[in-house]
DNA sequence: CTAGGGTTAG
């Protein structure tokens, strides 16, 4: 009955059924008992149950069991008391695998990387899972690369790999754009017959489709047998940030068919879908759809996919409107979006109120600011940008600094704006140069406006040859040999000035140039971006 | 066979 319950889908249902064997006359609850109810609270993730269970276990004295020691450790943390997991760690007197894995697991999962990697250097002995714990740790708080060092170290270690190891390795190349190490992986794990599950397949067309490879991942995709939602959500995610929104739309036709039901998760990948090809109709549609059909409640971000696709198709009207007639509070993404549009549509009033409302909403938004002062620029109102500026002086608002990464023979490159500090940037500024001298033979003239501030024409040229990803640009022109495309992976958007270099530098170089943005791909190919310059 | 630690999509 016990082992029932433990599948259930109602955690409420099996905490009750606990309880009623905590507190029955005949039965004895025993440490199966508790650790059961240790991990149902972690499900409902409820603090005062937990803290009755943690007193229910004493009181019985379980507390010595290991079953129970590891639950009560990642159920702390899973409430956000990892004070608690780890006093209750430090009360072990001799911890065994299993718990000090937990708690490494714990502190990386609670943002505390670093004492999950004292923890772990300490342990005297690490089996495969332990290391999996902490390589996905620093996955998991955006420290890809340290993910990589620790995976190499494991291989010099002579531990043996296995699939978990395996996707937390892809989801770390994923987020670095490293597609070299990512199909090195891939690679790795044919020629060690490392099991293709579901998991790993699914990480592996995420990886592809995030570093620009969207034909790869699809191929990955079409040769799986079994597919979940995962799977269908990441190859529409990949069609849709690459552009492809109808192949995004038929994807989801046939995993309809397939008999797979969508999520919420799937529905941002529609709606990205719609809005990608502006089928703004269609997008409403399924936004619709989510809860007629399908019993699913729009949560924010689909609110505002719906904006943006309002929004870039230009009808900023219906964007607005949109807004106001939402049933939750609109959060900064939705008026995002909508400042967003204004920018592209080059509507000022309408810009102003949304930027207004996003730093209502979040004081520190540097984009509400930035974009606004682009908007400012595009009409060449120099006043309200320096304005803008001040107001962000003042407010202690600090822009992101744009940073764009590329990978050269395994190895990830990092360039900030303006950054000389490359043991090669001798190199690169000669090339930085030499291509700004073959743009204007071209006839190409700078469009200074995305720069923020009211700097002199002259210097704005000079600022926005130092834009993270002309740099990187520059570097991939050095090193990589012609005919390899040279492939970026940005933090932010592309300002337009570097979008319209990109092209030009596609054409004159003859080179493929694969740009990640923040939201998207671009293509350069021959002079043109697959994104049709809507973006 | 049967309880515990790790792994995928916005």
């Amino acid at each position: 009955m016990i082992r029932a319950h433990s599948k259930s889908p109602s955690p409420q249902r099996s905490f009750h059924f606990y309880n009623q064997i905590l507190h029955s006359q005949n039965l004895s609850p025993d440490n199966y008992t508790f650790n059961f109810l240790v991990r149902t609270c972690t499900q409902i993730s409820s603090p005062e149950t937990g803290l009755s269970i943690h007193a229910a276990v004493i009181k019985h004295g379980f507390e010595t069991d290991p079953h129970v020691q590891s639950g009560l450790i990642h159920m702390y943390a899973e409430l956000g008391f990892l004070d608690s997991s780890l006093s209750i760690f430090l009360k072990l007197p001799d911890p065994d695998l299993v718990s000090q894995t937990a708690m490494v697991s714990a502190c990386a999962k609670s943002g505390e990387v670093d004492i999950a990697r004292e923890l772990f250097d300490k342990m005297p002995f690490r089996d495969p899972i332990a290391w999996n714990a902490m390589i996905s740790g620093y996955t998991q708080s955006g420290r890809s690369r340290e993910a990589l060092r620790l995976f190499h170290l494991m291989q010099i270690d002579g531990v043996k790999v296995n699939e978990g190891t395996m996707v937390s390795v892809l989801s770390a190349c994923t987020h670095l754009g490293a597609l070299d190490q990512g199909r090195w992986v891939h690679v790795y794990i044919e020629r060690n017959n490392i099991r293709m599950t579901v998991t790993l397949g699914t990480a592996l067309i995420d990886m592809y489709a995030k570093c620009g490879n969207l034909g790869k991942a699809m191929e990955v995709f079409w040769r799986m047998r079994e597919k979940n939602v995962y799977t269908w959500t990441s190859a529409m995610n990949g069609l849709a940030m690459n552009g492809a929104g109808k192949e995004c739309l038929e994807l989801f036709d046939l995993m309809k068919q397939e008999g797979v039901p969508p999520n919420e998760v799937t529905f941002v990948s529609v709606l990205r879908g719609c809005s990608v090809v502006g089928l703004v109709e269609e997008g409403r549609e399924h936004f619709d759809s989510m809860s007629i059909v399908y019993g699913l409640e729009p949560r924010l971000e689909h609110y505002g996919c719906v904006v943006d696709l309002y929004g870039r198709a230009g009808r900023l009207e219906d964007a607005i409107n949109f807004i106001n007639s939402m049933p939750i509070k609109p959060h900064a993404g939705a008026w995002g979006a909508l400042l967003n549009a204004c920018k592209i549509h080059g509507n000022l009033k309408l810009g102003e109120f949304a930027s207004r409302e996003l730093v209502e909403l979040e004081l520190k938004n540097d984009g509400a600011y930035v974009v606004l002062s682009n908007i400012y620029a595009d009409s060449r109102n120099w006043d309200e940008v320096s304005n803008v500026r001040k107001l962000m002086k003042n407010e202690g608002v600090k822009k992101v600094p744009g940073c764009s990464v590329i990978e050269v023979n395994g190895e990830v490159h990092e360039f900030f704006v303006g950054d000389k500090t490359h043991p090669r940037y001798s190199e690169i500024e000669v090339k930085l140069g030499e291509i700004s001298r073959r743009l204007r033979l071209s006839g190409y003239v700078a469009n200074t406006n995305p720069v923020l501030f009211d700097i002199e024409e002259e210097e704005k040229e000079d600022a926005l040859c130092r834009h993270s990803e002309k740099v990187a640009i520059a570097f991939g022109l050095i090193s990589l040999d012609e005919g390899i495309p040279i492939r970026i992976v940005k933090n932010l958007r592309v300002c337009g000035d570097c979008h319209d270099v990109t092209k030009i530098i596609s054409k004159v170089y003859n080179r493929e140039i694969i740009v990640r943005d923040r939201n998207r791909f671009h293509h350069f190919k021959n002079g043109d971006c697959s994104c049709r310059d809507y973006w």
